[in-house]
Formats: structure tokens, sequence, C-alpha cells
DNA sequence: CTCCGTTAATTACTCCGACATATTACAGGA
DNA sequence: TCCTGTAATATGTCGGAGTAATTAACGGAG
């Protein structure tokens, strides 16, 4: 929720100089430079240890204010994806330094083609996370989350996952496990993969047959959360996650 | 390594007035304002919802202009921690949009008192992660990554980890044992949640007795993943951070 | 010839003042 | 009461000037 999806531009390349950049609609100027660079840095397009031009040379490239461009530097920074020094210039920061789990930064990786072997990482990531995360709120769900979680399966019965309303309604009983765990960080990190994970899935094409019906196996993760029953919870999470491995990966042709 | 430890500035409040942001070494204007909003989100002083001053009247309060003002609200807009619309003005976001595992925004949650529930989860999720990595690293170490966490560990017997070097010595354990898993996203995960942990032992008292010879646990670890022995090297690794729960624990006094 | 301190050039950093844009709030009319 | 247009206000963007810091070149001493 609240996620912006990564819109894959690909089309913006060459334009035989004026590589002006494209602001949508409530996006700022400097963001849209941060995601113009962002994606280009996550692209590969820029490599770790590359100099990119001078201030003054690449705002005017950009064909914008040096402020603008300055601010979207400060927000690669943040974001660990470069660094700038007096007299040194602005450069790529090698990959382990790069803020990975950052929404902003999942986001631009997905923006173009996914790199196949960090769709690997996160799945992998994820395999990890979530059941342990579906064991924690075995232990502390109270009444309220089960209500929630019980209403978004309600919700996914009556919409396919092919649709919106569907797929909102699967982030809403994800979410409501992840509340359950009374953990910020967990909620956090799990909330960020989950979304990078699900973009995955929309990359190829959007609405195609599932594999199966994923009911079924939604149902025996909300069941054993509500009998408390952690180890429970934790095996059927994962089964949960294996399937949205398999699926990815048919989709990706992997 | 690399991680800039939290400075607890904790003397810069009420100077009558002039709230003339400290900038250390190294450190940009603009970073010193970010550090210093940083932490004041982190540690409560502003609280979500919350409506900053107006860029020219908080900038002139700060003594500092307009521009370096911005960067640093862009910093932090960047890392979820606020959010600036035109005539609303800058409002801090609710604590669920923060990118809490960034590195910068986990040093800011440091830099003062540390909230205890949040430390929790921290080890919480370090419980999850890193007996996992150690799996991982089980399964897919080479020699080389043998030889490092070796040479670590010698290093770790020679300095005690009452030491700089010591503690130097056993980051590069844990991270030649990340580097194994050949994960990046576990890799970065993990780096930033085992440098704020640190740091809450670092918080009371540097050098005191610690409760047991760590050595051995370490040595259990290594030995697990020199065999391979998936399953050990994930056990031994889960008393580890078990002891480091204790050691925190009994350092806060929880 | 090598090493070290000095100098100079380049680059990011900071500041300033003005204008543009978007969003909210208010007032007026249907 | 609800809707619509208008005005106020804070952020967003711009261009330029000057500062500070770091690297690299240079020159002299050993």
């Amino acid at each position: 929720m609240g996620q912006d999806r990564p819109s894959a531009d690909a089309q913006a390349a060459e334009n035989g100089g004026s590589a002006k950049v494209a602001r949508g609609p409530g996006r700022r100027l400097h963001g849209a430079i941060a995601h113009k660079l962002g994606t280009a840095i996550l692209s590969g397009q820029y490599a770790p240890g590359d100099v990119l031009s001078g201030e003054v040379a690449f705002a005017e490239e950009l064909d914008v204010s040096r402020s603008a461009y300055r601010e979207a530097i400060q927000v690669l920074t943040a974001k660990g994806l470069v660094e700038s020094r007096p007299k040194a210039g602005t450069r790529v920061l090698p990959r382990n330094r790069w803020n990975l789990l950052d929404p902003e930064v999942l986001a631009w990786a997905f923006a173009g083609e996914p790199d196949i072997q960090f769709v690997r990482d996160l799945f992998e990531l994820r395999a990890i996370v979530e059941p342990a995360a579906a064991r924690l709120a075995a232990q502390r769900r109270d009444r309220n989350d089960i209500k929630i979680m019980k209403d978004a399966l309600a919700a996914m019965r009556r919409h396919t996952l092919a649709t919106d309303l569907g797929r909102a309604a699967d982030r809403d009983f994800h979410n409501a496990i992840l509340d359950a765990t009374r953990n910020d960080a967990l909620q956090v990190l799990s909330a960020s993969i989950g979304a990078a994970v699900n973009w995955t899935t929309q990359y190829k094409q959007r609405a195609r047959a599932l594999p199966r019906n994923p009911i079924p196996d939604h149902v025996r993760v909300f069941d054993a959360i509500v009998a408390g029953d952690a180890a429970a919870a934790a095996e059927a999470m994962g089964v949960l996650v294996d399937l949205a491995l398999e699926d990815t990966a048919s989709a990706m042709g992997g």
C-alpha cells in the first residue's frame, strides 16, 4: 500500500541530445531526476566506480537547474548509491554500499529488466523472513488481527488474484500477518521485499492463469495463526512462498 | 566496516536560541542538518504528523541557507521520515513509512537513548536472519571464505573483544560469513542490523567483563561452516545471537 | 633520483534573491 | 448545503556568485 510501482520508461533513451527528464504527475523535478539516475545506476548503465559528469555539465545536459540536480544527488547519496567529494566528483559506490532494501531502490531495480540473480536473492530472503513472521504472528495475534485477516481472505475469495481488488486483498492479508508480529523492523523489511517480489510476477504478463488456486494455501496459514500453532503457521507460509517462487520462475523463464 | 557510529550529541540542547548545527569533520553542512533533524525525529522530539516550521523560518533558525536546509530535507524524504507538499508544509510521516533498516536511520535511532522495544525487534530479526545466513554460508562457502574466517578467528584470539582490534576481527568474521552466502540482499540487511545491535552493547559500558569467553562459540560456527553442515551452522549461530542478546539485556538492565 | 612540502587548479559546497507552481482555504453564488 | 472560482501561502525551481576542500602538479631539499 502506498508503494509506487516502477514505471518502465525504457523508451526514454536516445532522444538525440536533449535528455530532458520526464516528470509524471505528483512527482517533483528532483524526484524525477533521482528516478532517472537511480534506474540508470541500478540497470548497470553506470557501473560502480564511474564518475558522473560535473554538476554544471550534467545539470545543463538534463536541462535542469543545479539546485534540482543537487537535491537529486542528495537522494541518491542518502540511499548509498553515490558519493560526492570536492575535486573528486560524484562517483557510483560499490554495490555492497547500496541500500538494496530501500523501497525506492527496489523500485528502481525492477523498473527495467530485473536482474535474475537479485530476484533469486530476494526470494531467498523472503523464504527466510516470511515463515518466521507467520510464526510470530501465530504467537501474538489478537482478535482484531484475526478479524482483518478473515475479511481479507473473504475478499480474496470474491475477487480473483487477476484483479486489482484481489491483489489488494492479498496485500491486506499479508500486511495483517506482519502487523500481528508486533515487530516494526520485520514489518518494514517484509513489506519492501513483498512489494518488490510482486512486481516480478506482473512483469511479463499481468493476468494469466495461475498455476493453482491459492486460496486453500492461504487458508492453511490463516487457520494455523488462529490456532496459535507457530510451527504449522511457519510451514504453511513456507509453502506459500515456494508457490510464489515457482510462479515467478515460470513467468521469467527460469 | 565503514559504518559511521552514532555520536551522542545530547549536549547540543538548549543553547538559548542560536540552534546552530554542529558539523564535524568530513560532514557537509546539509549532512549535519539531516543528522540533527533525523535524530530529533527518531528520538520522538518530532512526532509523526507534526509539521515542521516553514523552510525560510527553519533555515533561518538553524542559521543556514535555504538550499542546505532543503537538501537535508531531501535526505530525510529519501529515508521516508518526512514528506513535503506545497502549501501543506513538511510533516513527519507515520513510523511504518520510515526506512528503519537504512544504516543512517539506525545510527540516528541509536544516537540517543535507544528505544528498548526497537532493540528487541532488531534482535528478534537478527535471530531470524543470522542463523539462516550461517546455513547458506555452510552450503556455499569456498576455500577463500574459509581462509578469511580463519584469519579473523585467529585475530579474535589474540586481541580480546574489549579492544578495537578484537571487535574489528569479530566484524570481519561475521562479514566473511555474509559474503559466503552469495546473497547481496541478505548481506546488506545483516550488516545493518549487526552494526546497530553492536552499538547497543557499547552504549552503557565499553570495556567490561564479558559474561563468558566467546571464542568457543565462534569456533563452533566456524567448524560447522567448514564441514558444510548447514543445520549445525544455523544452530551454532543461534547460540551466538542468544549470547549477544543476554549480554545486551544485562547491559541495558532488562 | 627520491621524497616531501608548497602551490595551484578543479570540483563540490554554500549562500542569496527572485520567480513559478501547486495546494489549500475561503468566500461567494447556485 | 454544496459547488465553484479565487486568492493566499508554502514548497519547488531557477541562475549566479563566492567559499571551502581536495587532489595533482610542481619545485626544492636530501
